[in-house]
DNA sequence: TTCCAGGACCGGG
DNA sequence: CCCGGTCATGGA
């Protein structure tokens, strides 16, 4: 591994990133890992190689891009307190133990939005093929043969047919409009970030494809609004499981997001159905 | 064959 | 507000 890499920076103690749940819990669709077990992923145009070495995670970027990085992982923020205070009911607890070491990743938005589009009514391996299409056609191709998400204005120069490689079905209108409303300004990330939550939503919502649940996921993912609770096939299944009947999320504070990828995680990787 | 996957939307009750 | 059908696609 360490024959062809031009740079090693430190990024943070692995007690406070786990890379393998943080890329595989279900918040992202583009980090694979090679064969050495190190993770590939892009973001911000920048293509990035990291790994673990010991109780550290490296990565290949120069130390120039040191705080881009830092903030992508959301380094700076302090999981534990609020991890500390998911106790009941006992499974929330144990979802959050098993989870410990996920960050909620501070993706782009129009790549968060366009994603979760894709994603409604869909598994995970599929998402992942039709998103890598996406990129492989109309992304650019940067180091290591990585393509990067292609921009809004890109996707929205693009035809339906443009789209049909994709085998994405009915969602392909969605992201066209969802693109166009982009670059006309209609949909404005920025201003969207700097609403109360419930004018977020329900501008959101006006997108064509976009209810609910893909309206929280990209306020969760997109915008890192961590109070965002998306409530999917796995969440319900897991809330009626587990949770008191009416049970209100929003008991979990300002954190809610957080704990419901503890228990997405854990309910579709470690639990019986 | 039917069912399901990080749903949305529309109609009718 | 909730309910059922419908919308592509592919894997189990």
């Amino acid at each position: 591994m360490d024959k062809e890499i031009k740079n090693k920076l430190f990024l943070a103690p692995a007690a406070q990133l786990d890379l393998v749940k943080t890329f595989e819990c279900g918040q992202c669709f583009r980090w694979e890992q090679d064969e050495s077990s190190v993770y590939k992923g892009v973001a911000h145009g920048k293509a990035l190689s990291i790994w673990r070495d010991g109780e550290g995670i490296f990565c290949d970027a120069p130390e120039s891009d040191l705080s881009i990085w830092r903030n992508y992982l959301d380094l700076e923020t302090d999981y534990d307190c609020p991890a500390a205070v998911f106790t009941e009911p006992e499974y929330l607890k144990t979802c959050a133990e098993y989870g410990k070491g996920i960050r909620i990743l501070r993706q782009e938005p129009w790549e968060a939005l366009c994603s979760f589009i894709i994603s409604q009514c869909n598994n995970i391996p599929r998402i992942k093929q039709i998103i890598g299409t996406l990129c492989r056609l109309y992304g650019e191709k940067l180091d290591d043969g990585i393509y990067s998400f292609p921009d809004a204005r890109t996707i929205a120069a693009l035809s339906e047919s443009e789209l049909a490689p994709l085998r994405c079905g009915y969602r392909a209108p969605y992201i066209l409009s969802a693109a166009r409303a982009v670059c006309e300004g209609s949909l404005d990330f920025d201003a969207l970030a700097a609403m109360p939550a419930d004018d977020a939503f329900t501008e959101l919502k006006r997108l064509q494809g976009v209810g609910s649940k893909v309206a929280s996921c990209f306020m969760l993912y997109g915008l890192h609004r961590m109070d965002s609770f998306p409530i999917d096939t796995w969440m319900k299944k897991a809330l009626d499981r587990h949770f008191p009947k009416d049970y209100d999320p929003a008991v979990l504070g300002s954190f809610a997001g957080l704990a419901q990828q503890y228990i997405f995680f854990y309910a579709r990787t470690n639990e019986e159905w």
